[in-house]
Formats: C-alpha cells, sequence, structure tokens
DNA sequence: TGCCCGTTCAAACGGACGTTCGAAGGCCGC
DNA sequence: GCGGCCTTCGAACGTCCGTTTGAACGGGCA
C-alpha cells in the first residue's frame, strides 16, 4: 500500500489495484541501479519484490519492457522538472536567463533526487546507467531527448551570443559530461582518493561547485 | 613511490608466437569497445578472430581473464604515457607546472589515441567502458590506480596552493567526468544535436576545448 | 624416423536465463 | 450462491552461454 505512492501515477495507463506491478517496478529499478541492467535476472527481480516470476512478463510484457518502462518514466518525469525551471528562469530575468541559470535548470533536478533522504535517489542512477548500458530502444529514445536537450542549447546559444555555436555544443557536451559522472562508484573512488575529504550528502553545495566550474568553463 | 615506467611491459614477442592468442586478444577489444562486455559471448570473439572457440579458455583462463588482460594491459600503458608527460611537464617548468600542462598530461594521451587513424582508436573506448562496466576485479584496479590518479591530484594542488583541498579534488572529478563521456555514442548524439556542427575528427582541437573548459573551471 | 609437447579441434556438458503454459485463486456484479 | 475475468501460481520449455574434454595435429629434437 505504501509502495502504491512511490509508483507515479502517469497519466496514460490508469493502474488498477495491482500491488504486484508496483511491487515490481520499485524492486527492478532498485536492482538495476545497483547491479547493472545485465547483471540482473528476473528472478532476481520477482525474489525482491517477493512475486511469482510469471509476474514480470505478463504486467510488462518482457523483460526488456519492463526496463523501457521504468527508463521512460523516470526520462518523462527529469525532462519535465527541468523544461518546468528552464521556463521558470526565462520568466524571472526577463527572456534573457544566464548561463548559470540555464545550467543550473539541467544540473539541480537530478542532483537534488540524488539526496541521502530523497525517494527518487535511486532513479537518479537508474538514468546515468541507461545512458551508458541502455538498450537500443532507450537510446531511441535519448534520440528524441534531443529536443528536449535543444532547448537548453539555444538558451546557451542565446546567452552567449558572441561564442560560436559549435563552441557552444562542445561545452555542453562537456558539461553533460560532468553530470553523468556522478555515480556511486566515482563518488567512491573520489572519496578515497581525496581521504574521506570529499562527501556527496550535500547535493546544494555540490550543484554550486559544478555550476561554478560549468560556468567558468563557458565564460573562458 | 611506485615507479609507473617499470611496470611489466607488453609482451609483444609472446604474441609473435602464437597468432591465435594475439588475435582473439584484438578480436575481443574491438567487439568488447563496440558492444559491451555482457553483449559479446566467447563464441562472438572466437568467430571474428577465426580460431576455436577452446582458444579462448586455452589462452586466458576464462572470459573474464582475456577481458582482464586486456583492461590490465592497455590501462598500465596508459598511465606509462600519462606519467611521462606529467614528468616532462614537471621539468620544463621548473617543477611548477600550471594547471593547464597537468591537465593535458591526463587529456592528451586518451585523445591522441582516439584519433580516426590511430590504431589504439578502440583501446579508448575499451578503457572508459570498463570504468562503468568493468567486473570486479577491473574494480580494484581502479582502486589501485587511486595512486596514480593521486600525482595528478597533488600536482594541482601544488599549481593552485590558494585554493582549498577539497575543492581541488571535486574540480578533477569534473575533470575525469569530461574525457570519459567522450564515446562514440555521445559523439553522435552531440553530432545529431548541433545538426552537423561539431566533429570529432580533429582530436587536438578538442583538447584544445577541453584544456579551456576546464582549466577556466579549475581557475574559477 | 619416432617421440614429445604445446596447440588446435569438434563435440558435448551443465547451468542460468527469459519466456510460456495450464491450472488455480480470488474479487466482482448479478 | 454463481459465473466470468483478471491475476497469481508452480512447473516446464527451449535457447544461449562459458567451460571442459579427449583426441588429433604438427613442428623441433634426439
Amino acid at each position: 500500500m505504501t509502495d502504491l505512492q512511490n509508483l507515479p501515477d502517469v497519466d496514460e495507463t490508469e493502474e488498477t489495484h495491482a500491488a504486484t506491478k508496483a511491487a515490481v517496478f520499485i524492486a527492478a529499478e532498485r536492482l538495476f541501479a545497483l547491479n547493472g541492467f545485465q547483471n540482473v535476472s528476473v528472478r532476481d527481480i520477482t525474489a525482491e519484490a517477493k512475486v511469482n516470476l510469471a509476474s514480470v512478463n505478463y504486467h510488462f510484457g518482457s523483460k526488456d519492457g519492463l526496463l523501457f518502462e521504468i527508463f521512460r518514466r523516470r526520462t518523462a518525469e527529469l525532462n519535465r522538472v527541468r523544461a518546468r525551471m528552464l521556463h521558470e528562469a526565462v520568466a524571472r530575468r526577463d527572456g534573457k536567463p544566464t548561463v548559470r541559470d540555464i545550467l543550473e535548470a539541467y544540473f539541480a533536478p537530478p542532483l537534488r533526487w540524488a539526496a541521502p533522504d530523497h525517494d527518487r535517489r535511486i532513479s537518479v542512477q537508474f538514468i546515468i546507467r541507461a545512458r551508458s548500458e541502455g538498450t537500443a530502444e532507450m537510446r531511441e529514445v535519448l534520440r528524441n531527448d534531443v529536443s528536449h536537450l535543444a532547448r537548453f542549447a539555444d538558451a546557451l546559444i542565446s546567452a552567449r551570443p558572441t561564442l560560436a555555436r559549435e563552441d557552444v555544443y562542445w561545452r555542453l557536451h562537456f558539461a553533460l559530461g560532468m553530470l553523468h559522472n556522478n555515480r556511486f562508484a566515482e563518488f567512491d573512488r573520489l572519496h578515497h582518493l581525496s581521504d574521506g575529504l570529499t562527501r556527496e550528502g550535500d547535493v546544494e553545495a555540490l550543484l554550486g561547485r559544478m555550476l561554478d566550474f560549468a560556468e567558468a568553463g563557458f565564460l573562458a
């Protein structure tokens, strides 16, 4: 029951009171995010969710169908929040958002989801993983995702009109690299390298550091 | 201090005496880099190398053994080149290399390997993939790799003494993200986003762009 | 030539996996 | 209470995979 609240009530598909489907969804997202897509079997998922083995194929058609549905919901959700933040920044700045505003609209949502006590902490790791381990179907969505990313690229081009467009695209590419590198394993490595000096708990501080770095890179 | 110059060399003579082993090595590196570790079977490798199925287990013990040997050789090779470049930069600047020097020593070797006509173009993609899809054994090596990375971190701390150490570690983390994001799939996405404006062919130009961005981030 | 031993070969083994199937369960309107 | 339908269940199927096996091969040396 409490599990149902974590399942996003996506408008198009009305959810019946199938607790099994929600349990599978949550268990799969967690296991995939932690262990990788190929290293998690349908039996692992149904064991964690404490449901029957056939549940995955009954509710999601196939293992890939389950993976894709998680991916689709989470990316749509994330893109919605990002678009809203960008829109608010445009309104706040009278149509002229700064580079930092635009980068913040892209960085902040996933970073805030990744906060230690946030219930979407796992979703961010799932999305990051999908970018490198995703199936062909996921990459297809990421292709259409380009139109979403293009809004931020256009905003950046407007914010820095003196810079060549290709320079903006490359720097956006670098900024995306900064963001996508925020995986558990990389945080561990950094923590080990710095002898415990760096801590990932404070996401607002991390956001500030990332914006300082990326903004300077864009203004160079 | 570990002397990276004295790491075990790649045994090229062994390859010439056992052509099968070399063929397996090359085919496996290529397939793994292009398709991912889990998506390539031993049968795929031996088919591409035109050798018998049992060759992998005979020469490398297991599939994971083959994977690890490729990973071990390539990372050792890369670290050696990086350490040499850092050493040369230290000598050239009388013990005071700039932030740009240090970043260049870390960025340039893999980027130059990734040049379109370079024979190590595939190796870079393999190494990048190992960072996110690697086995537990590989991550163990990456843990020891921290001592290699620590040299660059220390150099950066010396180059920017007024900056808090944790700030340097975080910014190095960001710079690593920029580098590790240079995958085929990401280049494709960028190419698509920019409508063909960005081209990855000129690695020296890319290196310059990356150094401009990261240097500005460090000097912020 | 005849033996030796590192290498290659075809074939099979055992297991893990995604998926399917038919039956049983359980909730609902009637 | 009863029939219908969505869901859950245990069990099995077929496939692909990494690995092993034992025999055959072939060059180097006495």
